[in-house]
This record gives structure tokens, sequence and C-alpha cells, in this order.
DNA sequence: AATCATAAAAAATTCTAAAGGCCTTTTATT
DNA sequence: AATAAAAGGCCTTTAGAATTTTTTATGATT
């Protein structure tokens, strides 16, 4: 259900399975990574494993240390504001972009459109029946907002803003574990944005952005954000 | 004379000399690379090297393609025009929060002057001989700028400015084998720099750093800039 | 009890060798 | 000339073993 293609190569599946599971907090920040342990439970030889790992080190999801191995990128309320402000920073200035670039605007509403379309669908979803969808809310959200930016006419801001989300929306997923999902105003919010994204409606749109981010954040009470520290066994 | 740590890992190893060859333009923009011929030539073994090559596709120096391999990324204005907006947006935010952060200003001005001492003296022989400081000057010139956005306080944003100016800085290096080192006028921007930044004149620092960032741009002619794109035997 | 030294166990790092798969090119056939 | 079959090259992945380093356990010393 999650995996669909089979001849996908064993790295790739490895890392969207690795990355997966930091993200959904399976593998809990701070977790040691034994090379031993997830060669059984990711059915890969030592070299495939390493070689995803230090993609997860570049992207930002896993710490590497010389002799020491891999561990699970922590989490802290600090690290979640600098997502956050970069966050806002990328693609404020990438959706701003991203409207005034007039070439092929019809193509562009129309996958804002449809990925609209898609989120509307899953937040309804996530209303009545709150837990299973954190996944597949968390993927449209994402779309959503990349397809926002995607028009923006610089690859590499694409790639930065790419990989900045997606640092973010762990702890989005994270967080949507322990508190309810912000239901209706979330909706509103996406609304309003398509809204104002078709009719060009620049100012507009950043506005509602910058807010519609900001609200997004969840910092939990206390300091309680290291969610889970103690190494459980993984295998 | 480059490597003084004989007991790096292998891997790190390899991954500094492949990222220097890719910078420095002995390996080309597009050129193919075979693991066989990287085996040969880093005296790593292959696994070692698809794990160094995927962090390098996650830095944004290689390409890679399911069942063809790796390749080093290309080069292009485009690229380049990109990579120059992305820094001067995180840059210039970055340096403002450190000037802002007034916690261990000692500290980090002390660091600033010692940077700028490193580049000045570089920049110094840069201007009687050429070509043989390049390397030099890069690492100095980027420690300057790295050190300015140090204090900012935020590792993400640290973060991802030093991947930005480090994919920057490559064309920089590739473009001073083919025109002369702006000289003078670069030494008195990193002077002033360095002036305003010891008197907290955040607006000036800001100002002046803006239109250096944008003077370092050297845009070849027509579209020269893919330097070399054969593919020259490698081992 | 705290500290240090030492030995044993666990984990990381790396390489070789080899099987199997994909892609491109060459060759052969229609 | 078009298409199919075969060949060769390169990528992908694994397994196993040799080294080195870190961690843990144990025991001796202060």
């Amino acid at each position: 259900m999650i995996n669909s293609d089979d001849r996908k190569l064993v790295g790739q599946s490895v890392y969207e399975q690795l990355r997966s599971d930091i993200v959904t907090g399976k593998l809990s920040p701070g977790e040691k990574l034994k090379l031993n342990a997830l060669r059984i439970r990711y059915s890969a030889s030592v070299n495939t494993l390493r070689e995803t790992l230090m993609r997860l080190v570049s992207d930002g999801f896993v710490l590497f240390v010389d002799q020491k191995g891999f561990s699970v990128k922590p989490v802290s309320t600090a690290d979640l504001r600098e997502l956050l402000e970069l966050r806002q920073m990328l693609e404020l200035s990438a959706v701003r972009k991203s409207m005034e670039n007039k070439a092929g605007q019809m193509e562009w509403k129309s996958a804002l459109i449809s990925a609209h379309f898609r989120l509307n669908c899953i937040e309804k979803l996530m209303m009545e029946d709150e837990g299973s969808h954190v996944q597949a809310w968390e993927k449209a959200d994402r779309d959503f907002h990349v397809t926002m930016v995607s028009h923006c006419g610089s690859q590499q801001l694409i790639r930065y803003h790419a990989s900045v989300i997606e640092l973010y929306m762990r702890y989005q997923v994270l967080a949507l574990h322990r508190r309810p999902f912000r239901g209706q105003a979330s909706v509103e919010e996406h609304q309003k944005l398509l809204k104002h994204l078709l009719d060009d409606e620049t100012e507009s749109v950043l506005t509602i952005l910058d807010s519609h981010i900001q609200k997004g954040l969840f910092l939990p009470d206390a300091e309680k954000i290291p969610l889970k520290v103690k190494s459980k066994a993984i295998a």
C-alpha cells in the first residue's frame, strides 16, 4: 500500500522507508542506528545501508560521527523554530516569484487546483478520523506547498525549500500524534490561499501564507519535545 | 601537503578529495563518474565510493540516475544566478541576525578579525601571483563569509548557507581559471565589511555585502560557461 | 568508594569477489 | 531499412572476512 513499484532499487526503497520511519517517529529522535540491527529490519546489506544513511545525513535527518556510527537526528524546539523561520523565508520568496512568473500560469494554476483538491479531501477525512490519515495528510499538505513554489523559476530555490519543508514536516507529523489536527481553520486557510493564488492577489497570498505557516507551529508546553529519547530495540 | 591527518577515515578523505576535484574542475562539469575508474583514481572500493557519491548527490555536486550511475553536476549561468540569489537571501539575513545577537560579540568579532587577517594575506598574494593561490583564496574567502554568519544563532541557517556558498564557490574557482582576480576592489570591500562589522553599523554592512556578493558574479560572455564538457579520461 | 588498567565483546570501517540486472551497442535476420 | 537477438559494459547488491575502534566488563590499586 505504500510501496507500489517493485522494480525500485533496494537503495531507493530503503532510503524512503528509513526516512519515513524517522519522520513518523517509528525511529525515535536520538536513537542509535546500529548497522546490524538495520540490516535485519530493512533486509539490506551493510553497504547499502551506509550509502542510504549517508544520504540522510546530508539531508539532515541523521547524524553521523566517525567510528561511532549513525543516529536519528534529535528534535528540539530551537531546531523547529529555525526550520519554521527558514521555511517562511524561502517559501514566501518563492511563492512571490511563482506568482510574478507569468509564463505557464495556466499549467501552474491547474496543478494548484489539483493539489488543493487532494489536500481538501484528506483534510475532511482528518476531521472525522484523526490518526489514520496523518501520513497521507502530511504528503498532501507538503505537495500543495511544494506546488505553490514550483513555478518560481529557480531549481535551487525549489530544492532548498523542499529540503527545509521535509525537515519541518517531521515535526508536524510527530506533533499530530499528541495534539488534535487544527481542522476547520487549516481547511479555510488553504481555501483562501487557493482563491487568492488563482486571482493573482500576491499580497493577500503572502499575508495568509505567513500566518498559515506560523499557526502550524506546535511548541509543546515545557521542553517536552524530545518525544522519546530512550533507545528502544529496533530489530 | 593537503592531507595532514592520516587517521582520517577513507570515506571522509575520499569525500573531501572528490568534492575538491569537482570544485576545482579536475573533474569536469557533466563528466561521467564511472565507479571502476574512480576506484583506481581514489584508491577506494566501489562501496566506499558509492557512499561518498551519494553524499555529494545530496550536497548538490553530483547527479545520480538509477542504473546509469553518477556524473558531475553540470554548470550553467542559470544555476549560478540561482545560487547567487539564494546566497544573498541567506547571507544577508544571517549577518543581520549575527549583528543583532548581542551575546558573545567579543568572541565573534575576534573570529572575524582572525578570518579577515588570513583572507587579507592571501589576497595580497593573489595580486602578485594569480593562479597558485586560487584554492587557498577560495577557502579564506569562504571562511570569512561563514564566520560572518556564524553568530546568527540558527544552526539550520548556518547549515543551508554553508551548502549554498560551497556550490557558489565552485563557480568562483572555475571562473578564476579564465579571468583575473578582482584584486584591490575586493580587498577594499572586505576591509570595509570588517570595519563596519566591528563598529556595529548593520545597515552599512548589509549594503556593502549585497553589492560585494553581486560583484563576485562572473557571467561569461555568451553561454560559454560549460567550461569543459567532453569527458576526458579520469584514470 | 573512586580510579585506573586490562581484557573481552560489540560495532564500525573497508575491501574483495562474485552474482545478477539494466542499458546500449553490435550483429544477425527478415 | 527495420527489427530481433546477442554481447559487453557498467551498475547494483550481497556476503564474508580482515582491521580498527569503541564500549563494556572485570579486577586491581589507591
